[in-house]
DNA sequence: CGGCAAATTGCATCCGCAGTCATTACATAG
DNA sequence: CTATGTAATGACTGCGGATGCAATTTGCCG
C-alpha cells in the first residue's frame, strides 16, 4: 500500500503539480494532530508553548506554508481584493499606490485590466469566480453591474468615480470645486475670452463632471465663447484635439481646459511644435491630475493635484472595514484637489 | 418563505460572508446530479445536449459562478501567475501589457509590488501561500530565492533580467548590444570627447549591464573621458545626478548616457532649465526604454526602444507553457531593442 | 490530596468542486 | 429480441485547512 501521500513515483505525468507540504505533514513530523498545527496559525488561538515549539520546528523543517487558497475555501474569505483599471484613464502611480496600501494590511491584490473591446461582463464573471473580498472599481460601472455586487454581497468602492444616486462606495476628488479653482485662475489673470474645453472619453463621468463643471463656471462668469473638443485622455488625443480645431479653422482660442494633464501636454506639444505658438503667451493650458510630467519645467503645467496618497489610503481602508463587517453602509468621501499654479497661464 | 441558500437577514452578524450559490444549488434546481453541472464546464466531457441545456438554464436562472478556489484545490491550478514588480525600475507600459496578456489567455495576475523598503522574503511567503501557477519577476531575486522557486514546483520568469550563469527562465532586451548602438551612433556624429554615464540603482543588474556596455564600446573606440554618476532611475535622480556634476566642478560633458529614459529625461530638464545650456548643441544626451515622454517634442530623445508587446506577449507565452509542462527546461530569450533616432544628439 | 474550572488537544466534519468508478440508458448489430 | 458496445449519469471521495465539540490535561484552591 502506497503512502497516504498518493503520489505514485511517474505512472502519470499529469499536468498535476506535485503535492506540497500540508499541515498534515507538518502535524506527523511533530507528532500532533493537524488541527494543532491550524491553531498555530490563528492568532487567538489556544496553543501551549511547548506545542507551538514544537510544531514551528516542524513547520520550519518542512517548509510548510499554510495553502490559502485552502484556507479561503472553509473561511469564505480568499484576503484577495480584485482592482479593475481601464488602461486608458488611470495614471501609473495610483496602481502602485493602491496595491501598496493593501500589501501593507496582508492583502493580496487581483488585477484585473480592461482594454477597451474587453468585455466587462466577462471580467465580472471572473471576478466572481475568484471569491474576492471586494474590488475597487477605477472604472464606469452599469448600475445593473453595481447591483450585481450587491446581491452577492462583495463591498465594492469606487476610485475617482462618483455615483451621485446610487448607494455605492467611493473615493474621489472634488473635480466641480477644482475645475472652479482653475477657471477663477484663469479668469483672474490677463484676460482670456475664448476657451476651448478638452473632454476625456464620451463614456467617462470624470471627464463629463471635469468638463461640465468648467464650463458652467465659464458662464457663471460671463464668458460666451467655448468651444469643446473631445479626446481620450491620451497624449496623442490631445494634439489630435488642437490640430482638428485648426483644420476647422477655429480661431486659436485664449485658453484651452483639458479634462486631464496628459491631454493638456499632448496640447501643449502641439500648440508649440505644431502650430508654434506660446503657451502661455499665446494661449494659457490648464489640466487635471497632477501627475510627474506635469511639473517638468518643460510644461510646469497648471493643474489639479490630486492627493493620490491619502485617496489610496482611504480607499484601501473603507473597503477592508465594509469587508470585515457586511453591514457597514456605503461611503462617499471625497478630497479636494489641490491647486498647482505654474506657467501656461498668460497673466 | 427564505429560500435554502441560508441568509438569514441578521440574527448571525458574523464576519463569514454569506453563503453563495454552488453546484449543489444548481444541481437541485435542475434535478440532476452535482457532477453533471461540474462536467458542464469541462470542455471534452461528455453531456448530452438535454442535459446541458437543463443545467444552463439553471445555471443562469440562479446566476451561478464556479469556484474558483474549490476549484483550485482540486486541481492544483489556481490559474493565477504572480507579477512582482519594484516600484521603481519599472515602467508602467508593461504592467499593463502583461496583465493583458494574461487576461486574453484566461489567466489572472496576481500583483506583488515591492516597496524599497519591503521584504523580499515575506512576499516569496505570499506567493507561496498563494499557490501561483507562476510568477513573472521583474526585479532582482538572490539565487537563494531563485533556487526555492525551482524546488516547489513553480516556473519563474525573469522579465528584463537576465542570469548569466543561472538556468532560470527570462525574457529580456539585449542591452550590451543596444548600447552599443546608441554609443556608436554618438561617435559617428560630431565630436564627442568627454562622456558622462549616469547608472542607476546599484543593486539593479539591468543598469549594470547597460551603463558597463556603454563604457565599454567608447573604450573600445577609444574614448578616455568618462566620468560616472549615479542615480535610482528616477526623473529628480537624472537632474540630481546633472546638478551634482556641476558642483563637483566637473566640466560639462559632450555627451551623457543615462541608464534609462527617465533620468534621461530629468537630465535634459536640469541641462536646459538649469544650467542653460542647449541639448543637442552644448551636451548630446541618450536614455534608454523608449517610454512615451521620450518621444514627445520637448525631447524627442535619442533611446533604445524595448518590443514591450513582444517582450510581455513572449513571457507570457514562455511562462504558461512551462505551467502547462513542469519538465520543460528554462529558456532564455532576447530581444533586440530598436534604435529610435530623436534629436538630442548633436550631428 | 480531592475537586473543579480553565486551558489544551484531538476528532470529526465541512467548505465547493473535479475526477474516478460503477451504473444505467441507448444505439446498433446479429 | 438478445448481445455488445458506447455514451450519459450519479454516488462518492478527497483536495488542505478551520472549527465546534468532546476528551484530556493542567492549574489552583481549600
Amino acid at each position: 500500500m502506497l503512502d497516504d501521500r498518493g503520489n505514485l513515483p511517474k505512472s502519470k505525468a499529469g499536468p498535476r503539480p506535485r503535492r506540497r507540504v500540508t499541515s498534515y505533514d507538518v502535524a506527523r513530523h511533530a507528532g500532533v494532530s493537524q488541527s494543532a498545527v491550524s491553531r498555530c496559525f490563528k492568532p487567538g488561538a489556544s496553543v501551549s508553548k511547548a506545542m507551538r515549539a514544537r510544531i514551528t520546528k516542524s513547520i520550519k523543517a518542512l517548509g510548510y506554508q499554510p495553502n490559502a487558497i485552502a484556507r479561503g475555501l472553509i473561511t469564505r474569505r480568499s484576503n484577495m481584493v480584485g482592482v479593475i483599471v481601464s488602461n486608458l484613464s488611470f495614471y501609473p502611480e495610483v496602481l502602485t499606490q493602491l496595491s501598496a496600501r493593501f500589501n501593507e494590511r496582508g492583502v493580496r491584490v487581483l488585477l484585473f485590466s480592461l482594454s477597451r473591446e474587453s468585455d466587462v461582463n466577462q471580467m465580472l464573471e471572473q471576478i466572481w469566480q475568484y471569491q474576492v473580498d471586494g474590488v475597487v472599481a477605477a472604472t464606469q460601472l452599469e448600475s445593473r453591474q453595481i447591483r450585481q455586487f450587491e446581491e452577492r454581497g462583495v463591498p465594492l468602492l469606487f476610485y475617482n468615480r462618483y455615483y451621485q444616486d446610487l448607494p455605492v462606495s467611493s473615493v474621489s476628488c472634488d473635480q466641480p470645486a477644482s475645475e472652479q479653482l482653475l477657471v477663477n485662475l484663469l479668469m483672474k489673470g490677463s484676460h482670456h475670452e475664448s476657451f476651448v474645453v478638452i473632454s476625456g472619453p464620451s463614456d467617462s463621468v470624470i471627464s463629463l463632471q471635469r468638463t461640465q463643471s468648467a464650463i458652467e463656471q465659464l458662464k457663471r462668469l460671463g464668458v460666451k465663447d467655448i468651444v469643446r473638443s473631445a479626446g481620450d485622455y491620451t497624449y496623442e488625443s490631445g494634439r489630435r484635439a488642437v490640430r482638428q480645431l485648426v483644420s476647422q479653422k477655429t480661431p486659436i482660442p485664449d485658453a484651452v481646459i483639458c479634462a486631464n494633464d496628459m491631454m493638456a501636454i499632448g496640447c501643449m506639444d502641439e500648440l508649440r511644435h505644431g502650430l508654434n505658438l506660446d503657451v502661455p503667451d499665446d494661449v494659457s493650458v490648464v489640466g487635471f491630475d497632477g501627475i510627474q510630467a506635469a511639473s517638468w519645467p518643460s510644461y510646469d503645467l497648471t493643474t489639479i493635484q490630486q492627493p493620490v496618497k491619502s485617496m489610496t489610503e482611504a480607499a484601501a481602508a473603507m473597503l477592508l472595514e465594509r469587508v470585515g463587517n457586511h453591514q457597514l453602509p456605503p461611503e462617499k468621501r471625497m478630497f479636494s484637489g489641490i491647486l498647482r499654479k505654474g506657467a501656461t497661464i498668460r497673466l
